[in-house]
Order: C-alpha cells, then sequence, then structure tokens
DNA sequence: TGACACTGACTGGAAATTCAGTCAAACGGC
DNA sequence: GCCGTTTGACTGAATTTCCAGTCAGTGTCA
C-alpha cells in the first residue's frame, strides 16, 4: 500500500504533467494528493524538495515498466529488446504520457535550476548505459565508444520526439516510427565499426 | 543605436537565457535593462506582449546567424552545408545559447498552453522542411518520404542534444560529435534507399 | 504648452511557508 | 490490562513573500 509520501509524489507526478514544474501549485497539490499543504511541508523541506524527489520517483517508475516484461512472457531477442525499451516511452497511456511530460518539464526545468540538475544527470547516465548495453547485445563486436554514442543519440532523439508529441507537433505513430527508423540507422552503423 | 525598446528586448533575451521564459521577472527584466518596470508596461502591454515580442525578436536574430555565410566566403559543398547549418545551434556564443534556451523553453511551455503550439508547428515545419532540402543535395536519388524523416530526425536530436547541453548533461563539444554521428548515419542510410 | 518618455512608490492578489496545536497509536512502568 | 507519556502524522489558520500591474507626477524637447 501507498505510503503517504508516495501518494503525495504520485499526486505531484499528475499535476506536473498536466501543469508543468513551474505551473505546480503547493496549494493544487495537496488537493491532488487529498491532504492539507501542511503535510507537504511536513514530508518535504519546500517546493523544490518536492520537485527533486517528483523527479526521483519519476525516474524509479519509468525503470520498473521500462525493465521488461511479466514473467510468463517469452524473453525477447536482444534487436527487439531494444526496440520494445525505447518505444515503451512513446505510447498514448495515461502512465506513459505523464512520465514523459513530467520527464520533459523536469529537463526544461533543470536548464535554469542547479539543484535539479545532479539528480536528473545521474538519472539520464543510467539511461544511457541501458541501452548501450542492450545494443551492445545486438552488436556484440562495436566498440564500447561507439555503442555509448549511438545510445546518447538514441536516448536524446526519443526525448526530443517525445516533446514534439506531447507539444503536438507529431502523432504517436509517426514518433514510433520515426523512432524504428533511428534504431536501424543506428545499428547499420555499428555493424561497420 | 538601439532604441529603447530594443535595449530592452537585448535585455529580456538575456534574462531569458538565464532564467528562462517562465522565470522572467519584469523587476528583474528592468533592472537588467536599466529602466524602470513603469517603462516596460509603457512599452509593452503586459508580460505576455513582452514574451511574445521577445521571441520574434530572438527568432529574427536567429535567422541572421542561421541563413548563411557572409558574401565574400566561398559556398559550401551541400554535404558541409548540411552539417555547418545544423551545428550553427550548438555553439557556445551568446547569442546562440540565448536562442537555444528561448526555443526550448517556448517548445516546453507548449505543451501546457495550446496558444503556442501553432506558430510551434510552423516554424518547426520550416525548419525540416529546410534540412530536408539540405539533404535531398547531398542524396538527390533518395525519396522524398526518407529525407523527410531524416530531416525530422535530425531536427528532434538536435533539440534533444541543445536541452541536455544546456540543463549540463553533456558539453558542447560532445554534442557536435554525437550531432556529426547522426549526420553520418542518417546519410548512410538514405544511400540505400 | 503639450506630447512623449520616463520614474518611484504603491497596491492587490496569489502563492509559499510557518505556526500552534489536535489526534491516534505506540511505549513503558506498574 | 490500565494509564500517563511520548511521538509522528496531520490540519486550519495565519503570516510572509513575491510579483504583475497601476498611478500620479517629473523632466524635456519641439
Amino acid at each position: 500500500m501507498a505510503s503517504r509520501s508516495t501518494q503525495i509524489l504520485e499526486a505531484a507526478a499528475r499535476v506536473i504533467a498536466r501543469r508543468g514544474v513551474r505551473g505546480l501549485r503547493v496549494e493544487e497539490l495537496a488537493a491532488e494528493a487529498g491532504v492539507s499543504t501542511a503535510l507537504i511541508y511536513y514530508h518535504f523541506k519546500d517546493r523544490t524538495g518536492i520537485l527533486r524527489q517528483t523527479l526521483e520517483f519519476i525516474s524509479d517508475r519509468a525503470e520498473r515498466y521500462t525493465s521488461g516484461r511479466g514473467p510468463d512472457e517469452p524473453p525477447l531477442a536482444p534487436r527487439e529488446e531494444l526496440e520494445e525499451t525505447l518505444l515503451l516511452e512513446l505510447q498514448d497511456t495515461v502512465e506513459v504520457r505523464e512520465n514523459s511530460s513530467a520527464w520533459g518539464e523536469l529537463r526544461a526545468s533543470a536548464v535554469f535550476d542547479e539543484v535539479l540538475r545532479e539528480d536528473l544527470a545521474r538519472a539520464t547516465l543510467e539511461w544511457v548505459q541501458e541501452v548501450a548495453a542492450l545494443l551492445g547485445r545486438v552488436q556484440p563486436m562495436a566498440p564500447a565508444s561507439s555503442l555509448a554514442a549511438a545510445a546518447e543519440r538514441l536516448t536524446a532523439l526519443l526525448e526530443g520526439l517525445s516533446v514534439r508529441w506531447l507539444s503536438g507537433g507529431i502523432r504517436i505513430g509517426h514518433a514510433r516510427e520515426l523512432m524504428r527508423g533511428a534504431v536501424d540507422a543506428e545499428l547499420a552503423g555499428l555493424r561497420q565499426d
């Protein structure tokens, strides 16, 4: 069962997804979580603290739905696993939408907010390494530096496509197709190194 | 000589680069421009008006540095022109930084603000088409749909890398290198179609 | 003298943060 | 098992801070 703090963080993710980081009002968050504003300050130091912990919460949660399938499902081939991992972030479901827009917001806020940068950098690094590892399983002979570069490009592209999707620039299906194309191109590139 | 309004807009560009569109305080803008807050309201209707005009100001300025070289310089080969066009947005100069962060802010704000979407979509489309045209000059035999897809990926990637750069996730030199790698990969992909 | 550019001081409202306390459950001594 | 004490979770109601926007008036120049 979700603890009170978790309940607040879940609410924060929803509010950020709806209004943006800058649009998050502590009072609205309290209402969304069904608690008093004071409780927010009891559990979190201040508004910035809420933001920081929400970022952490979001990136943990993303890992969960990213990292894998149910126990009964057959294991995927490396290539499929790679593609699936990346495309999981481009789905029109409540959870993914919420996560993606909150993530995009936090990323954008970090441009102007020192405090958010460190956590964000760590979460990004983990994600890049995960993708690099998957790439390495598809192309075991490729040098580590090429894998890292490809992973950085694929994740950065995913973020770019994600924001375009959320801001209405492209449709989700198109975003997925572009992403698949990028995976193809990167794998082709790795084959030659 | 810069008129007072221009002086304010230049200051606004600096403040936006430092604090973001959403972090712009009219008082801080006044201080930066060396005028009173009241004067801001004398020249611009309200905060939104400042923002709108500043974004216009910034994008005009961007066109200047994007759209080509001096008259004396030799014309570039298509491949170089493509690369240069994309890499122009990844430079650590005041102008580019201001422009990129304002653009990123605008993009992020559009997720929550219907009003911004249309202009943004139009500007993005133009940009994608410009890049697609450049790709077409490097690979004239490639089908238009492939060119369009590659252009969309390259521009989305550029946005993704740009935000990572501005949020301290990667260094500018690394971003440029990743971008060059992506251009290689996309051109290699087009060669086969 | 009138139109224009400009300012310092102010206001109202919204939002963040704190405060003084309530309540229920856990604890420990008997 | 009962009872006084402590503690952690929680709240309603302030208090404080912040900030966009206004206003009454000053200097200046044509």
